[in-house]
DNA sequence: CGCAGGTATCTCGACATCAAGATATCCCCG
DNA sequence: CGGGGATATCTTGATGTCGAGATACCTGCG
């Protein structure tokens, strides 16, 4: 089956032949994929009133383990968004009751967000529904090739995970 | 090499034990990539005074081959934005005089959206800084191993790119 | 002890995006 | 030929994000 990027690459092809395009087959697939993708859990976690950017903070909390708190800067990390919209974004699930924002005891420039009941609900149940959706996208893959795109994957985000940037 | 999502889903694993969290290894890959990748290409397209969403629309024009032109409604299908987002960015670049906006002599409802000179030179200029650099990313794998990550995603890009959504 | 440089978070203004609706035109069918 | 639904583009208002700078606090060195 041919997708838009073949057809990308192909007019490439014909208009600047002198080009090596190879490295667009996969770059260019993964941000399309990931602006599908974007859509698709927006469709998804409206069914349970959150936004994927709530999604975001409250799973990456929920991920942490009783009590269910992170600094600003964890968050940051593992969010990829910079820090004014994580302020932004902290206020909002405060003002929501999601989250609520306390002292950090060790650290008087620090803050410690921490997860809500009724945010941590929230969290289990869209990650459950985002999975479900999930498992639908992937069925075109047989297990063994999930697990080969997903070392294949690695190997690309690696380099920005661990060198820091 | 380890990566966030291994942490990500080792975390999930530890909390949600009772959850599978295997698609998270795939499309969470995906996303941040995506993300990560982002942000190479906008310091990529700095270096030619260009923004990430000129190069989309520019390109998506320089492909069409000579006169390098389409109606803004072919330019949504290329760069899946909706057509609010298309209308300001032509506004946007016929500002700065890369493309400009010509009648459609078939359709008087319709628009042409023209590549300028300037926008034309603008555009193959970007795009070969755009794939030194993605060359330099994607040498963590081999050329086997890149056509086969270009083949998996293509798996799961045709459903999206095929069956309109 | 005190200061310089680093770190954590927040503030602010600019900007790009989206969703929904408005407007103008096309095209098929009766 | 005329009306109704489809189509192409633009308008509008709300919102989320970014980047740069401000503020408060920490830390190590002299």
């Amino acid at each position: 089956m041919e997708d838009e990027v073949d057809r990308l690459v192909a007019a490439w092809r014909r208009e600047r032949p002198d080009l090596d395009v190879e490295p667009l087959e996969v770059l260019s697939r993964v941000s399309r994929l990931a602006r599908h993708l974007d859509r698709a859990r927006r469709t998804a976690f409206a069914e349970h009133g959150l936004e994927p950017w709530e999604f975001d903070v409250l799973t990456a909390l929920r991920r942490a383990g009783s009590p269910y708190q992170l600094s600003p800067g964890q968050l940051l990390t593992q969010t990829l968004v910079t820090s004014g919209t994580m302020t932004n974004r902290i206020d909002r699930l405060t003002g929501k009751g999601l989250v609520k924002r306390l002292p950090d005891p060790d650290d008087r420039r620090g803050v410690l967000v921490r997860l809500t009941d009724d945010g941590r609900d929230r969290a289990d149940q869209a990650l459950a529904g985002l999975l479900a959706h999930e498992r639908e996208l992937l069925a075109q893959l047989s297990s063994g090739q999930q697990g080969e795109l997903a070392s294949l994957l690695r190997l690309l985000v690696a380099p920005f995970d661990n060198i820091p940037g």
